[in-house]
DNA sequence: ACTCATATTAGCAAAAAAGCTAATTAGCCT
DNA sequence: AGGCTAATTAGCTTTTTTGCTAATATGAGT
């Protein structure tokens, strides 16, 4: 669902994880220790990250490993641009005022 | 600040302001005609939606007048699409953590 | 000044989100 | 099994967000 992914996107630290992941996939430790705040905070942020589908989880051995999943925030995006010009997010009335 | 506009964005009703904005300029009670929820709900989430400077009010005599603000939208949707790209242009998120 | 229409602000209650510590699960190793 | 590391889940409190009604501002027209 698209809301789940703007709420997701609304925390600076979870838009920050993305940033870390953008460069490539990581282990939850390791991005826990990128922050300040205790590691279950961290845990649950990234479980919110992973219900909006913004990233997958594989485990490995003992740790798991995160990556960014693009498309669906090629899809936000997109629905941000969609905001902006094109036809695109809702088909309501269309009498304003210009 | 960025995380005042992924805040307003995490809001369903608030993104669509945007869309119904995004075809031209509306009255606030013209908007919250389209809404189901109460007028001064409505007024408020427009106040959350001109904090992040993703609109803007223009008093025309007895009335208010909103209207997108594209620049705004384009910068939220241009950071999105930064978190995908892998050049290191993550200093626009850096700023976001609390 | 009074009244009507438009919109916001105040004040409160309910719901959701955030963050902590403690407890638990999951997997590896000897 | 038992110990160790990695990570999540449980339980709880604090903070933030949401949404309502009632009260207040603002402006136009009498």
């Amino acid at each position: 669902m698209q809301n789940t992914v703007f709420k997701a996107l609304a925390h600076p630290a979870r838009r920050q994880v993305l940033a870390l992941l953008r460069k490539g996939p990581r282990l939850a430790g390791d991005l826990a220790a990128e922050f300040e705040s205790s590691w279950p905070t961290m845990s649950r942020h990234l479980a919110v990250l992973k219900d909006a589908d913004l990233i997958t989880a594989e485990r490995q051995g003992n740790q798991i490993l995160y990556r960014v999943n693009t498309s669906v925030l090629e899809d936000a995006a997109t629905a941000l641009l969609g905001l902006i010009g094109s036809d695109n997010g809702d088909d309501e009335l269309k009498e304003a005022a210009e």
